[in-house]
DNA sequence: CTTCAATGTCATTCC
DNA sequence: AAGGAATGACATTGA
């Protein structure tokens, strides 16, 4: 799979990064490192440092401008659009509320840094997230650090956290939550004053969490790794070895995320499920991952932000999320004005609906493609409802923008794999509603609620106490369902009509083809009486005397026939003067 | 990569 | 008025 090409005389960057990966992977190079070119390493690893200052400033000017640009925007509830903000209409985006606690305030801010940091046209980050949200981030993020597909990437979370049926569900849950817990989360009861404190939860990039790790991170392990993906794009030959990157990430991931998303809050409970980022071997991790990932879905819960909210009290949020994103319907952020429609409502933004949820499910995008492997062994394509069963959705969301396929690409044809997905992708087919309804813990199902009549329908409904998310999402199954058989029935009637049509045409071109056969034999059968008729009259007149006993003559006499069938001799001549007289 | 058929979905109209 | 059928239009998906 790794191809080494050493022997140069002087070796290239990419030579010396490659002998780095080697040497982080414990893979025994036959001398030390500083062997291959000690000076130049450092040289480089200069230069390193002083782009990254570049790219610190860069980005400091970078989040200014955002900050400002928030300051400009205002959000348009109809549209869902971020507009120039008028001078006396709506609250400042960032009002936090007066119940909430400092903590989550100081979250929000620096959330905004983080976001601001990882997306460099970060207008896109003002997207929406509410907390239960955040059970996804350490898990999506893990793979984040194949940061070559970085575009990619920035995309699908954007496009994730946009969904308006993702923020619905979770908003929903969050509540439920809040209400159960009474929870330390801000008591905002509108969506204006909650949007505030959700919406930027971070997605921390590779260079920030590099930097946010440092502390518990031996130096020289960052400095290797930042010296091993200087400029993480170029480095083709990494793309071969697409596993590093996860586990990275999955080593700062923890710490990382909480110090980033809850300073002070999450701490404790996620540090009791730390990983080893502190050990100081990066190289070791690195060669393990791809055998054994570091995530297995209870560590992705525990390292999730959001089961801070409570955890312990409703576990089933956290299988409940993964599917919950799609759960909701359009209608469903309608229905509610929930802040996500203020911000993203409808389908102003691509259109993002349950349907829109569901096309995640078959379609691995290509920033996932190594994602899929790395979870392959933990993924369960719809039973565990862990966190990680948000994955086939996500990656689903990918093909709208990256229609690449890359888990076929990969070279990766592991047919156990291969075949997973396409039973998922079939699985997926059959029972899309299904998948949202069980997302949403609908208690019925949807064969029950598409065909069930309109009384027994209302009256299922009635005895069960459904959220709004969940009658929306039920209203909606219904309705498609329905419509789903009614463009079947119209279509078939389509065909039908179709068929019927063409039948029809046949037989009246058989018609046709039949008439004019007809046609022809009377015209031959007319031609053939005229000539009889003309010969029997030549013969008639032939046999005709005058008084004197000579024929008359054809030009000055004709024979006419009467209604009753008395012939007569009929002059022409007194024929033609009467013309004459007329005219 | 393009094309095409099948299918799902939405919007709209009508009953 | 609500629910559903019908259907055109569009999007997605897989071959």
């Amino acid at each position: 799979m790794m191809e080494i090409e050493m022997p140069k005389i002087h070796p290239s960057q990419q030579d010396i990064d490659l002998i780095d990966i080697l040497w982080r992977q414990d893979i025994d190079l036959g001398a030390g490192r500083e062997v291959f070119d000690y000076c130049q390493r450092q040289k480089e690893h200069e230069l390193q440092q002083q782009r990254e200052q570049e790219e610190d400033k860069r980005l400091q000017q970078q989040r200014e401008q955002e900050k400002a640009l928030l300051a400009q925007l205002q959000l348009d509830e109809e549209t869902g659009e971020f507009v120039p903000r008028l001078a006396t209409s709506g609250q400042p985006l960032q009002t936090a509320t007066s119940a909430a606690p400092s903590q989550v305030i100081q979250t929000t801010s620096s959330c905004l840094d983080a976001v601001v940091a990882l997306a460099p046209n970060s207008s896109h980050i003002m997207m929406k997230s509410d907390p239960p949200a955040l059970t996804q981030l350490p898990l999506l993020t893990a793979p984040l650090p194949s940061q070559r597909t970085s575009p990619d990437l920035e995309q699908a979370w954007m496009e994730l956290l946009s969904l308006p049926e993702l923020q619905q569900c979770l908003n929903m849950q969050m509540e439920d939550t809040r209400e159960q817990t009474g929870g330390y989360l801000p008591t905002n009861t509108t969506p204006e004053v909650q949007d505030p404190n959700y919406s930027f939860y971070p997605l921390p990039n590779l260079a920030e969490v590099a930097s946010n790790t440092a502390d518990v991170c031996p130096p020289e392990f960052i400095n290797t790794f930042e010296e091993s993906f200087p400029n993480i794009a170029p480095l083709d030959h990494l793309n071969q070895m697409t596993l590093k990157a996860p586990d990275l990430n999955t080593h700062f991931s923890a710490d990382t995320f909480c110090d980033i998303f809850y300073p002070d809050v999450v701490h404790t409970k996620v540090t009791s499920v730390t990983l080893p980022c502190g050990q100081g071997n990066g190289g070791n991790s690195l060669a393990e991952i791809p055998n054994k990932p570091t995530f297995t879905p209870m560590e992705l819960q525990d390292l999730s932000p959001g089961d801070t909210f409570d955890r312990d009290n409703k576990p089933e949020i956290m299988t409940e999320c993964p599917d919950s994103d799609s759960g909701v319907s359009v209608e469903a952020s309608s229905y509610s004005s929930s802040p996500e429609k203020s911000m993203y409502g409808d389908r102003s933004f691509g259109g993002y609906s349950d349907s829109d949820m569901d096309e995640m499910d078959s379609n691995p995008g290509s920033a996932q493609s190594d994602y899929s492997e790395m979870f392959s062994l933990s993924f369960q394509p719809d039973g565990l409802q862990t966190p990680l069963s948000v994955l086939p959705q996500q990656r689903d969301k990918e093909p709208k923008h990256a229609k690449t396929e890359p888990d076929d690409e990969t070279g990766h044809s592991e047919s156990p794999f291969t075949k997973d997905k396409k039973r998922r992708r079939s699985e997926k087919r059959l029972s899309r509603d299904e998948q949202r309804a069980k997302a949403l813990q609908i208690p019925f199902t949807v064969d029950m609620i598409i065909d069930l009549p309109v009384d027994d329908f209302n009256e299922m409904m009635s005895k069960h106490q459904l959220n709004e998310a969940q009658l929306a999402l039920v209203r909606d199954i219904r309705r498609r369902g329905k419509n789903k058989v009614a463009a079947q029935n119209c279509r078939k009637r389509k065909m039908e009509n179709i068929t019927e049509l063409e039948y029809d045409l046949d037989s009246l071109k058989e018609e046709k083809e039949r008439l004019q056969t007809e046609k022809t034999k009377n015209d031959s059968s007319l031609r053939k009486m005229k000539q009889q008729l003309n010969t029997l009259y030549l013969e008639v007149f032939g046999l005709l005397r005058d008084e004197e006993g000579k024929p008359y003559s054809p030009l000055e006499y004709s024979l006419q026939q009467t209604t009753d069938g008395t012939v007569f001799l009929v002059p022409r001549i007194k024929k033609t003067l009467s013309k004459k007289k007329d005219s």
